[in-house]
DNA sequence: TCAGGCGTTGACCGATCGGTCAGATAGGGC
DNA sequence: GCCCTATCTGACCGATCGGTCAACGCCTGA
């Protein structure tokens, strides 16, 4: 029985990853993942205390990875402090392109969220050490487009293999970013 | 009173710009922009048809520019398009910066409107002219963190100046590009 | 002076949202 | 055979959405 239930929680996420990657997260509703999965809406609240509960499951270990990162780049230092962001970020947009898929844009207000708060001093944190030189304003322009422009089309190219993608990405990083002197 | 009647009119354009572009299209309501003119929602809806409407008069500007400019890339071949596609999408980007602020990263969602649908293939022949080799995935990679980062940058980065920004975005488009042979 | 229409309003509509709840069902332990 | 509980359901809730509508005041041209 409780291999059961497991299955259906896993189930229900799995419909709701789908969902989201298509529709986003506000454009799905809970009907939406209870039809995908054939159920009812309110089986689906049975298994998870809300909506955002679902979002923040889906998210977990892209997050962990996250701040994992984050904390790598704060034991570094200058230029290296630079290299750790850049390959590390790219590793991680590959890695979890489709959770990144799943929020189709949808960051702005979802950082709003209590619940991801914190991605947002990583994420300038993660600006910081990508700029390199982070009060010059050419500097962090160009970090911000690596980021974001990442971000976006990991979410698109989910359908090319990952050291294909990670090489491309990564070859792009290293043209782009102006480095530490 | 026809005067004054452009006038509201205008005035209720502005004040859905202003909540677009902290809230969102779709996390901003009629009542919202209503309550930001200080007037009825029913007053809004006497000046403008429908919601979309609204979106669709603000957004007329950058898209004509939009058009006039995969018309300038399909006019030109070669290296010539890659250059006239990358610094036509800088100025465009730079210059209507507040009008992409106010999609929010809608984008997606957006473009399946009917109103919006052309949009996306001029977005495929612009990711096509600027990658230089469409067919080689690593440059359509390039070109599309290119255009979805500059894309986010410039809403984000409202208050540089413009000149300085279009300046560090074509620098770095610059250092980023794979010419064409 | 008065009829007509323009701009505006609040009340209202149906749809949809996330979420709640009491009760039906079924299956395993006693 | 009976009960208990985990699982699930449909009906329902209040809030909010985009949009409609009849009616009202006011301005204007005849």
């Amino acid at each position: 029985m409780a291999r059961a239930v497991a299955e259906k929680h896993d189930e229900i996420l799995a419909a709701a990853a789908r969902r989201f990657a298509v529709t986003g997260y506000r454009g799905t509703s809970l009907q939406d993942i209870a039809r995908e999965v054939g159920c009812s809406k309110a089986a689906v609240l049975y298994h998870f205390a809300n909506k955002e509960a679902i979002l923040t499951e889906l998210m977990a270990p892209a997050i962990e990875v996250l701040q994992a990162l984050d904390e790598r780049i704060a034991a570094h230092a200058g230029a290296d402090a630079q290299r750790v962001a850049a390959e590390g970020f790219v590793d991680l947009a590959v890695r979890f392109r489709r959770e990144i898929a799943l929020l189709r844009g949808e960051f702005p207000e979802l950082l709003q969220q209590p619940a991801f708060a914190h991605i947002q001093r990583i994420s300038e944190r993660l600006i910081d050490a990508l700029a390199g030189h982070p009060e010059r304003a050419s500097a962090r322009i160009t970090a911000f487009v690596l980021l974001a422009g990442i971000s976006e089309t990991c979410g698109e190219f989910v359908d090319v293999p990952d050291e294909e993608l990670r090489s491309a990405l990564l070859a792009l990083v290293r043209r782009a970013l102006e480095p530490v002197d």
